[in-house]
DNA sequence: AAAGAGACCTGACGAGAATCATGGCCTTTC
DNA sequence: GAAAGGCCATGATTCTCGTCAGGTCTCTTT
């Protein structure tokens, strides 16, 4: 973690990725004074499982996993974040203690908006409440499909789910394929679903010999996506 | 379904519960005026997953079941509402389609409020928004607890698991131990933690000749709640 | 009274996935 | 350059839990 010059919000690039995105002048300038960026480094840990948030982490560049850890020590990943994404903000708004610890996964930037500073914008903004209930309406939603997913699904089924679900956010189209522009390793895309990296292991060895995707290191390209959708079994 | 005379929300004790207990007079007022009031019986739908929310249903009395179906026409129970509790907010504020399906558990009186009533009222009370927000917030806690739990946990941990989490909300303290008031099929209790009917019947045999638990008919007594919090193994 | 439906219960069986174990490869470290 | 550690891969083994099948009991219907 290393502090540096803070950007400036109101030209920040990610800032129209996330829920700021419209706010404007004074809210933005009460950021800027109430506010510190850090850089980190893959592996770094932001927030542990059980601290108490005293700010708001805003993400300018990199990538971010969330992860609650259960009593044998496993983890499971709840959500990744990118640019624009806001980490810890339901903890302060429930004002507990954070559910899930925050690791990078890629080098990240990161500004931290006084919780103080944070609260009084939000009561005079009522268009960015409404775009804070909207995306958490968002991410609710996804959690109980998660947990849906997990009860009744088979492992193959869910392994299939989650590569599509990662090719509607990284997604890159190539000659070949869909490539997945997100590096995770065996046991990271496990503890997304719940299950062990040497089960992740083997369906990904499956979809290989099946045709369905290339895998290279950590990078997979989605070759049919037809068959995919099939073994996931989708209902869009 | 019949519907009847509005009750007032300017004098409704459900509402204190609930999201809208600091509303005041002119909000009332219009809510009042874009509603109706409908009783339901044990067993009807409300709506169903996939269709188009054109209001806000807002629970006055009895219990309603919201649950996810899976592909193979599995049913995953995501939560329950009492009195207070709002139904169907998330898919209107995120303007698409109903996520999961509503079903009256114990008979239930409900308004529905015209869904043109409710944003100009969210719009001029910056708090009733903050208050949605934590709601969210710690539904979507909730949420990711499930899925940790069903992916990490045995089935016998997350019946005990269950079991402790209903005593919060529904548990009525009595001379044998904390009696739940709340009446589920085995199913139902199976289907909020995503394991099967069987199942579910052999672990609240198992847990009754444990001198855990007490059942009669669908009511259940927890005798011995350290027993009960040793096997769920929380964390607390 | 018979018949049917629905909730609850129990036993046998087996598939699916976790667990355990081992080895290879690559990078880091001293 | 050897040792150590992390990640990936694969085989062997174990065991949890779902599936199937049958049975009782109660309540409703005819």
């Amino acid at each position: 973690m290393k502090e540096q010059a803070k950007p400036h919000c109101q030209v920040c690039p990610s800032r129209m990725l996330g829920v700021f995105s419209t706010l404007e002048g004074v809210a933005l300038q009460e950021f800027d004074c109430h506010k510190t960026n850090n850089t980190y480094k893959r592996g770094q840990i932001i927030f542990y499982e059980g601290n108490r948030p005293y700010g708001l982490y805003c993400l300018f560049s990199g990538r971010v996993k969330l992860y609650k850890t259960g009593v044998d020590g496993k983890q499971q990943i709840v959500r990744i974040a990118g640019p624009g994404d806001l980490l810890g903000y339901r903890s302060l708004f429930s004002d507990e203690a954070y559910a899930a610890s925050a690791e990078v996964l890629e080098d990240a930037s990161i500004c931290c908006i006084d919780r103080n500073a944070f609260f009084p914008v939000l009561a005079k903004n009522p268009q960015l409440a409404l775009r804070i209930i909207k995306q958490l309406s968002h991410e609710l939603r996804r959690a109980e499909d998660l947990a849906t997913s997990i009860a009744q699904k088979s492992v193959r089924e869910r392994m299939a789910e989650l590569l599509l679900m990662l090719k509607e956010t990284y997604g890159k189209e190539t000659k070949k394929g869909v490539m997945l522009d997100i590096h995770l390793s065996r046991e990271e895309l496990a503890e997304m679903i719940g299950i062990t990296q040497e089960t992740a292991i083997r369906l990904l060895s499956e979809f290989k010999s099946d045709g369905m995707i290339e895998v290279r290191e950590r990078e997979i390209t989605i070759l049919d996506l037809k068959a995919l959708l099939d073994t996931a079994r989708l209902e869009i």
